[in-house]
DNA sequence: CGACCTACGTA
DNA sequence: CGTACGTAGGTCGT
């Protein structure tokens, strides 16, 4: 192998509660925890290695909270779901994965004994000479926090290089003379781990008082005591039930109930969800007081004071917990209402002074993703076009909102309506894009496994139904005689989890790539929304980061995708709050 | 106290 | 036009 072949250095880094310890060529050394933010940044200067690390919430929070850049990293942990699927990846399910071992039999940690006391150092004595591995080969369960000498931690940093490189064996197996392209699954997957601390650390900009105003708007301004909560709570839940004399005592907030007061109103629906009432909303107001009434109520139960006194800290930033990935199609997940704010609150996510964002939201990815995913030649063309359904519309003999219905109707399996006919002509004009949505909605009815682009495996439980001999279709139909059972449950489930999973991987090697670009000019990912970007930027560099972020989508999508004939588009613009309008 | 349901916010 | 996720408040059973 040439030196060209053999890429950046790998170096290991294990940081356990006492001490940490460094790994790679010309490096074997112990780490005091108070020097490990100076050592990493010294040892990133002088070997800038690919940092092997058993997660990066583990090893490198300390180092993403002083600021220093993780340029390239191996995370163990996100490897282990591409390689083996699932959402477990503790160092004990990463060595079950890399030695073949049962992920059932991988042993959890013991609940502490006492409390305030590590219930499973008691089993040991300093100076034990004990493995690191049990009898039947797992790794250890406290193996992390257990290694608190120099000697234990050196050699959770050897075991975890040997791990990279049986994880990068699997990846040859497994991806064949496409293993290139799951190489860099790995690397943006790991990228995103440590974006996922970066967006931590940073949170998102908040105008703290543009928020109380609007939190006032719903919930009422800020109670003084419990008691004035209380009569708070009690008016605005007056002004549902002024409409329903005789039942001023409903509980709102119980669907029974609910369901009961409407009964009484003349309204009578099988559930109280917003879009059932949503056609009764002008036949009595009670309804449309019940509906203003919900949308208040959100507001002031999960994005109301106690939300914001709770999750946007003294330096008017909302943070929560970020995941780089779920446990079904590996999207990014985030908490305290990063994901899910909804849209009225939005004004309120402001750039600081002498700041803008610069907001990215990807067009049309999923389609664009089943060009790529499907390599359906004729797909890949409509992708030439900024708006795609414009191509496939043309192509079908329809119209644009018939052409949309029906690829959406393919991609996502629809139960009910009416794309029926525009559906078969989608079959015929791209037989090869449609073939690969069924043939995943087979595998997902027979619990087979599949794999996203990047190389994710993406599991069922039970017992797989074997494929047929190549050459033999599918029994075409078969399944659809389940649609509505949990077989198709399981079609749609795969079918979404390939097309879902391999958006996300592409926007997070997009991120991944806009994140090295832009931190020159002091910009940073505020927040990632499945296909959305918002990059907080000194407004002097705000054009230079938004062309960034146009032609890092260019790269990274190239890439990705391993061809430039499939196009992403991105709409881009500079704003200063996350609410104002695109161009 | 946790499991589950209903409901709803986002993509 | 389906899938995914996080959060909160309710009920029910332990």
């Amino acid at each position: 192998m040439t030196d060209k072949d053999a890429g950046p250095a790998l170096a290991a880094l294990v940081v356990g509660p006492q001490g940490a310890y460094a790994v790679g060529p010309g490096l074997d050394e112990p780490w005091p925890l108070d020097g490990l933010v100076t050592r990493f940044a010294e040892t990133s200067a002088r070997l800038r290695p690919r940092w092997v690390v058993w997660s990066a919430a583990a090893a490198l929070r300390d180092v993403v909270g002083a600021g220093v850049e993780v340029s390239r990293s191996w995370d163990l942990a996100e490897a282990h779901r591409i390689v083996h699927g699932g959402w477990w990846a503790t160092p004990g399910h990463v060595v079950a994965g890399c030695r073949g071992l049962d992920e059932a039999s991988v042993p959890a940690p013991r609940a502490p004994r006492l409390h305030g006391f590590d219930g499973d150092l008691f089993d040991l004595a300093a100076g034990d000479d004990v493995s690191l591995f049990t009898g039947d080969g797992h790794l250890r369960p406290d193996a992390a926090r257990w290694a608190t000498d120099d000697a234990r931690l050196r050699e959770l940093a050897v075991l975890a290089l040997e791990c990279q490189g049986l994880q990068h064996e699997a990846l040859r197996r497994i991806g064949g003379p496409h293993a290139a392209r799951l190489e860099r699954t790995v690397w943006s997957e790991s990228a995103a781990a440590v974006l996922c601390l970066e967006l931590e650390r940073d949170g998102l900009p908040v105008d703290r008082a543009a928020a109380e105003d609007l939190i006032a708007a719903s919930a009422g301004a800020r109670p003084l005591d419990d008691a004035d909560a209380a009569r708070i709570r009690t008016a605005r839940d007056t002004s549902v039930l002024t409409h329903a004399p005789g039942r001023e005592r409903t509980d709102l907030r119980n669907p029974t109930q609910v369901r009961e007061l409407l009964l009484s109103a003349g309204v009578d629906v099988p559930n109280t969800r917003a879009w059932v009432l949503e056609p009764y909303r002008h036949t009595h107001p009670l309804v449309d007081a019940l509906l203003r009434w919900r949308k208040d109520e959100r507001i002031a139960t999960t994005y109301g004071y106690r939300w914001l006194d709770d999750h946007v800290g003294a330096d008017d930033r909302l943070r929560g917990g970020w995941t780089a990935c779920d446990g079904a199609a590996g999207r990014m997940t985030a908490q305290n209402g990063l994901h899910n704010l909804p849209a009225p609150l939005r004004p309120a996510i402001c750039a600081a002074p002498g700041y803008v964002f610069v907001r990215a939201d990807l067009g049309q990815i999923e389609p664009r993703v089943l060009a790529v995913v499907s390599a359906d030649r004729a797909f890949a063309e409509a992708t030439r076009a900024d708006d795609l359904y414009a191509p496939v519309a043309a192509k079908l003999g329809a119209d644009r909102p018939k052409a949309k219905v029906a690829v959406l109707a393919a991609m996502y399996g629809q139960r009910s309506g009416a794309a029926g006919e525009a559906l078969k002509d989608l079959e015929r004009a791209y037989p090869v894009a449609m073939g690969l949505l069924d043939r995943a909605y087979a595998d997902g009815v027979a619990r087979r496994p599949v794999r996203t682009w990047g190389g994710r495996l993406i599991r069922f439980g039970g017992v797989p139904v074997p494929s047929l001999e190549p050459g033999v279709p599918e029994p075409s139909g078969s399944a659809e005689f389940s649609a509505t059972g949990a077989d198709g449950a399981r079609g749609r489930y795969a079918r979404n989890a390939i097309i879902q999973g391999s958006a996300a991987e592409l926007f997070k090697a997009w991120a991944a790539t806009v994140r090295h670009a832009v931190r020159p000019i002091g910009g940073q990912i505020v927040l990632c929304l499945h296909d959305e970007l918002l990059v907080h930027v000194p407004e002097q560099h705000a054009a230079a980061a938004a062309a960034a972020v146009e032609h890092t989508l260019s790269s990274a999508a190239r890439a990705w995708a391993g061809t430039d004939e499939v196009r992403f588009v991105a709409d881009t613009s500079i704003v200063r709050r996350w609410s104002e309008a695109k161009p």
